[in-house]
DNA sequence: TGATATAGTGTAACCGGTTACATTAATATT
DNA sequence: AATATTAATGTAACCGGTTACACTATATCA
């Protein structure tokens, strides 16, 4: 395609016998073109192949046709329902996606680093803290348009995000461990620490340890990192360790799925001696043994709102600052059930 | 960023006090400039914080620095690998990674349809079967640059292929199954008619039943369709009809994972009563209950090869075209191990 | 019927980079 | 010393679209 001179809005043109600003008006609709002409245009397209470049069209117009997606690195199929839904929103209106995958070994020193911004996108979608708020402000007072998912946007930065409900799934949780299956000595396996999702997770465990008169216990508090190889490490210490418990609340799906492992690679048996419970409700719960009891947290609806709102923005219309997805709990056998 | 006009590398050479052919050489070093120009230059753009237009370097050099990725659905952490490595090693290339998923709702109707293309892109990796054999042929004669993962070029279209070894894997594991744990009553879970992979494998199991004079059997042929769903009907479905078998060869892991959970279901024990395997190794597969005994096919070497073929094609070099990257059976507990 | 709106089209400037070509000054070669 | 290179830089054409402006012909209005 370097060599061999791609076919142009000038090319079709001549064919067709009009004008350029004739054809660029046909294709984009923006002025009527008289019947025949159309058609006739509508030919020479066909017969040339024409693929208007998108460069030229973004150069003209300024805009990209381009949405973003800056992601940390992606594990399980968490990430899957995410990206297809994404992708599939942004498409159907009209968008391209470029996605970024930032990983701990690429850190981004200050500004203008990323690979995808004001330069190749017309706004981006940014998951939990794939971006320091120096950036985050850089975008802000730039009018680059940003939607956060899973995480909230640095004070005096209003830039809208979309997230789960966690605070009040995290509680319906505990209490079912605690008040149906008569749980006290909950393992908590904590997500990454820069997670707001993590936090306030963490923050429902104490919550209703405490309305249970359970005093915390840090000993039971645990790295999962959502991670599955870290978590099945952490349960493997808690056992080393000898550390008595009769429950694990992972912070997500996969930590939950590395417990799992780990307890019944000790042969300790699920749920009958220790429950496992997780957060996310990844397509994989149900086929688990035993079926993972979760919280349902809607990431494909994250996904379609936060392009919903990243595509408002980009057409200079006003959006909620905060959309929370509600999600409930949904019980399986791994809680006892 | 819309009204807001950016800053362009006319404001860097007015700033620096130079014409813009010297910026232009300086940001891309296509020819020397002296070290205080350079300064300044240097200056000028931190001071404006200047990012190159993408697009209007794009329709100067007519490349866009851009690689595309064409995908079915995305579902499990097979993709998830396979997405990782490509997007790691495009940016770390220089290119920027655009995707696009064709789900089985976006029908794409001859030639031209396809999102990503010669118009956004430098070149593009096509999973199995995303594409026609008609939009092969047009890439390949419009020399669009291109490499195919998972299935090989359809006849005098010479285009790269990248792939897992099928055959012999699936001997291997097919004889693990019948030579240690003398199983005879094998079903096999095929995946889509439409993949290649898929038409391998079930030679292989074809191939490795008549080795040992087991003849075959086709009513212990069930849909698996790389799909945990599917592969879990499919298993119902023996499981109602009280067809007698051993062993489970299921074309994927999904397949497996679905398989699975449907004799969990049925409280029929794995791998005691009926031995389970998969194709794949996905990351999940050692976390499962009981530890899924299966090939090992390293997708992220896939995409790394993929990606290289495909730049080595852009940059007009001579490829390979056809890569196998060896597979090989790695044996958990699920088979009876 | 003359004035006015509107459909349909063309010309050319522009978007923000790259790069061929031209120019000058300094350095190397014979 | 005359000539050939090479470093360093500028001018302007170009990439392939979009669109403001201008224009004509026809339809509508008062």
């Amino acid at each position: 395609m370097e060599n061999k001179r791609s076919v142009t809005i000038r090319d079709v043109a001549k064919r067709a016998g009009v004008s350029i600003a004739t054809v660029s008006r046909y294709i984009n609709k923006t002025a009527p073109v008289s019947k025949e002409v159309g058609e006739s245009i509508q030919n020479s397209m066909k017969e040339l192949d024409f693929i208007p470049n998108s460069a030229a069209r973004k150069l003209a117009t300024n805009h990209y046709s381009t949405l973003g997606l800056l992601l940390s690195d992606i594990k399980g199929d968490f990430f899957s329902v995410l990206v297809s839904e994404i992708e599939k929103d942004a498409r159907a209106a009209g968008f391209d996606l470029l996605i970024s995958i930032s990983r701990d070994d690429t850190i981004t020193t200050g500004t203008n680093t990323f690979s995808i911004g004001p330069q190749n996108t017309d706004g981006m979608i940014i998951f939990a803290d794939c971006a320091s708020d120096n950036d985050l402000k850089y975008f802000f007072f730039n009018r680059y348009p940003v939607v956060l998912i899973c995480r909230t946007a640095p004070l005096a930065i209003n830039i809208p995000s979309v997230g789960v409900e966690n605070l009040q799934a995290t509680k319906s949780i505990m209490r079912h461990l605690i008040e149906i299956h008569q749980r006290r000595k909950i393992v908590f396996l904590r997500g990454l620490p820069t997670h707001e999702d993590s936090m306030v997770r963490e923050i429902g465990y104490k919550t209703v340890l405490a309305e249970n008169n359970i005093p915390f216990n840090p000993n039971l508090v645990y790295p999962g990192n959502f991670d599955r190889d870290d978590a099945f490490r952490s349960v493997k210490e808690l056992l080393k360790r000898k550390i008595d418990f009769d429950a694990i609340f992972a912070c997500d799906d996969e930590a939950a799925i590395g417990a799992m492992a780990a307890l019944t690679e000790a042969g300790i048996g699920i749920p009958n001696q220790v429950s496992v419970v997780g957060f996310d409700d990844q397509t994989i719960a149900p086929f688990l043994n035993p079926a993972l009891t979760t919280i349902h947290a809607p990431f494909a609806e994250v996904g379609k709102k936060a392009v919903e709102l990243l595509i408002k923005q980009i057409n200079h219309q006003a959006v909620d600052s905060l959309t929370v997805i509600p999600s409930d709990l949904v019980i399986r056998h791994s809680c006892g059930c």
